[in-house]
DNA sequence: CTTGACCTTCAAGGGACTTGAAGGTGTACG
DNA sequence: CGTACACCTTCAAGTCCCTTGAAGGTCAAG
């Protein structure tokens, strides 16, 4: 298979394929005398665990250890129970606090709303966001 | 003032303040005979603005914009209302994607926790994380 | 024999910093 | 007076994960 058919088949693109090969998450294929890379069912089957882990939000150094992991024969599951535990905490983090900004700028759209356009002559910046800062 | 109490007057360190300044967003400062930066409190206020617009998420290419407006004596409002308008509108589906993919990891916590370690012998690269893939 | 889709490499861009190296300045203390 | 120490300077590269572009080679169909 060609690099094109493995990212119609997973849904990567071929960049990307190049770039997790370049950053050691996928091996170096073989090739055809003319140089294109060739690869096997296995080797789409790992860009399909990037591919899916990524869209878990995994980083590739995470990902790269999971497959090392696999790679020299040792079960992942630990290390990826500890991925996940986390991945969770980090993403639940991140929710909150753009909860709080969302809360914000809306509270910021509604003064926006009200208020009407500044001179030149006023002296804040903006007088939308900058009452903003008693906070 | 220098850069260093500027830092700590505002909350920005001082590698950050150097950076708005190299891209534009803050003005070059007078220097002292020997080289170091010198502020007036016209530039704190202004980092202090930066600052405030990037707790809000806003982008260095809007706040650029919007400090232009103001330098050239016109008043920003129009564009912050849009840049709120927008900054909502991302802001809540990145809520929406941040929890699809919370749930999803909470599932796969469940999954890990009943489901034994594999051995090198099992196929799949993660027993794990791998049935997810039905979605 | 040419068109067009595919493939190759290397390099740079993006966003917003962060870190590091290598060195100059300013001042308080002994 | 010397020196330790905190502060400042510049430039370069690293972070994360791709994405885009340039310049060119390969292959099958018409």
């Amino acid at each position: 298979m060609r690099i094109g058919e493995v990212g119609n088949a997973v849904g990567v693109d071929t960049p990307t394929i190049r770039y997790y090969e370049s950053v050691g998450v996928l091996p170096e294929p073989e090739r055809t005398s003319s140089g294109y890379r060739t690869y096997t069912s296995a080797d789409v089957e790992r860009l399909r665990f990037v591919n899916l882990a990524r869209s878990l939000g995994i980083g590739l150094d995470d990902i790269r250890q999971i497959l090392g992991l696999r790679d020299r024969g040792e079960a992942p599951c630990r290390y990826v129970r500890g991925v996940l535990d986390r991945q969770v905490e980090s993403v639940d983090e991140r929710i909150l606090q753009l909860q709080d900004l969302s809360g914000e700028l809306r509270r910021l759209q509604g003064v926006a709303a009200t208020l009407p356009d500044i001179g030149a002559e006023d002296p804040c910046v903006c007088h939308i966001l900058e009452p903003a800062a008693a906070h």
